[in-house]
Order: structure tokens, then C-alpha cells, then sequence
DNA sequence: CAATAATGTCAATAAGGTTGACTTATTTTT
DNA sequence: AAAAATAAGTCAACCTTATTGACATTATTG
């Protein structure tokens, strides 16, 4: 917008304090980010990696196990405790997959959505006043610099189904 | 880009596509944002919660137990572990407080201040490769959200905007 | 048919968090 | 001065989420 002086020298958003500050705000805002969502899911006895699961299997109908894997990091193991327990739940609806019959197709069940809901607007509650205080010049540098900020295989497409092929 | 107009429509930008990006992006930098220390703190069998408690008592020299039990959001058993083999593997120093005796002052021994620096300097990489890439105005941005995000209480003072005194 | 791939499972281990109970100093309050 | 509150430390039991390693099953592919 302006020539923007509101926080004086430019050149100095790179100096040490200001990278030791947004170490920090990037730790005590993931916090705040996390807890909402933890509070509902204390109620189901389910933990961040439910969530998790649950996030992504929203997001992408159909992903199969070894992609989730891979987007959220973990062991086969790991993983499969979890998904273990949604499907013992009701949440999450395991097809085999039709063109590889190895695969497993996951969909949240109607329950499955009901809760993401709720987790989600929780969440978003959060974040829509952190974006409504600080405008969409700020929300555009945020997303920005979180982009920057992550390996470079998750960065946006990454969320599309279309990358399977290999 | 001091136009700031490659978000298009600026109304979208509350939309749940749009807050549910942000929800993402906030996973996957924060993975990013704490990999590259997790490697390093790997070859001292230290974890994450190590780092904390170094990157705190390094920005509070002198701080206290209890202060640091606030600010981590831990229980003190919790960071009792933590900071018991900090102190055993000597990085950091504990002396009684000269106000209060029964308080306990924590600092970096020099080779605490090491081990900081190597951490800060994993971490500073990412931050300022994403600072440079994305520039202050977007920096700007990224700080406000996060702050917002943040519990009102860990809120910086520094800040420049909405500073309302407490 | 043999090799590879996707998934699932069992077991052992670890970090890092919790709650609860109890102790020791030290400061504050009554 | 005695009592209460506070700061810190410790022991123990337990939970969640992660790891590695080994092995089985089923399906696809060469």
C-alpha cells in the first residue's frame, strides 16, 4: 500500500531479532492454531493425528494410504493406528481400489464429515479473525511466507489429486 | 509488487477455501520450520521440547522455572526433565535467585550459547530465504496474522499496531 | 512364475506430555 | 512467631504419537 514505514527501515526485516521474532511468533501461533481443535477431540479421545488424518482425507476423497503417508510424514505404522480407530468409529469409510486392487480408497462417512465440520469451524473461527483484523494485504503475505517456509514438495498443487501416475 | 493486487477479488480472501489453505499452510511451514534444528538436535538425543526451553532461556537470560513453565505451556515435571539434563550435560546454568531465594535463575552456559547458535542459525536459513523471497511488505503480513493467531497473552508488546497497553 | 508394491499387524522402544502425591526451602500473611 | 502460600524438585504411573524391525497377505507387473 504505502510506502510502508509503519515498522521504519526496510532493510531491517532481515536482521536477527526480527527472524528470532517470528521464530517465535510461528511457535506461539501454531499453539493457538492447535488449540481449539485439541479441545473437541479430548471429547472423542482422539489426538492431533486424528485430526490430522481426518483433515486430509476430507480434502482429498479417495486418497489411498500410501499418500497419506507421505503427506503427513509418518510410518505405515503410525498412520495405521489411527485410521484403525476412525474405521473402528464409524468416521472413515476404507473401499478397495478399483483400478489397484492393493490400494485402500478412504472417505470420511457421514459421522467422519460431521465431525471435520465441527473441528473446522473451530479452527476457522480462529483464523478468520486473525484475517478479518489484518486484511487481505497481510493474509497475502502470511500465505506468502508459509509457502516459503515448507519443504518444497508441499507447497500448494501438492494438495491436487492429480499427481499419482508413479 | 507494492500493488499488491495477485490475490484477486479482495472479499474472497474469508472464504473456506481460503481459510482452510491457511489451515494447511500452517501444517506443512510448521513441519518445514522445525526440520531443519530437529537434525541437529538429533545428534545430541535432544528433542524439540530441549530446543524450546534453549531458545527461551537464551531470549530471557535469567529467567525462572516457573516464568518458563508460563511461557512453554508445559507442567513442571514436564520441563523438569527437560531442564535436568540441560544442567547435567552442562548448557545450562542454575543459580538462587538474589530477590527471591526460593526462585531459581536459568542461563546459557557458553556452550549453551553454542548449541543456540547452531540452532538459530538451522532455522534462521528457512526464515530468511522465505523473508527475502516474499520482502517486507509480505513479512509484515506474516507477523500480523501470526500474532493474531496467537493467544492474547503471548502477544508481543512490540507490535506496533493495536499496542493497547495492559 | 518371480519380483515388486500396497497394506496390515505384532513387538519393542522412545520422547514428551499428563495427573497425583509428597518434600524442601523460602517468603508472605496473619 | 506461627501459619499459609509459593517455587522448585522428585517419584510413579500412564497416555499419545512417533520410531524401527520383522513378517504376512494380496495384487500387480515383468
Amino acid at each position: 500500500m504505502t510506502s510502508g514505514d509503519k515498522s521504519g527501515d526496510k532493510r531491517l526485516f532481515l536482521t536477527d531479532d526480527q527472524l528470532r521474532k517470528g521464530i517465535e511468533a510461528m511457535f506461539f501461533a501454531y499453539r493457538g492454531f492447535t488449540a481449539d481443535p485439541d479441545r473437541i477431540l479430548e471429547e472423542y479421545s482422539y489426538g492431533r493425528a486424528h485430526h490430522r488424518a481426518i483433515h486430509f482425507i476430507n480434502r482429498q476423497p479417495g486418497t489411498t494410504v500410501s499418500n497419506l503417508i507421505l503427506i503427513l510424514g509418518v510410518t505405515k505404522q503410525s498412520l495405521n493406528r489411527v485410521l484403525r480407530k476412525l474405521v473402528e468409529n464409524g468416521l472413515v469409510d476404507v473401499t478397495v481400489g478399483e483400478e489397484d486392487r492393493r490400494t485402500r480408497r478412504l472417505h470420511l462417512t457421514k459421522e467422519g464429515q460431521q465431525l471435520e465440520r465441527r473441528l473446522f469451524e473451530a479452527q476457522r473461527k480462529r483464523m478468520r479473525a486473525a484475517y478479518r483484523a489484518t486484511g487481505p494485504e497481510a493474509v497475502a503475505g502470511f500465505r506468502a511466507v508459509l509457502e516459503q517456509i515448507m519443504d518444497t514438495r508441499f507447497r500448494s498443487e501438492t494438495m491436487q489429486e492429480g499427481r499419482k501416475d508413479g
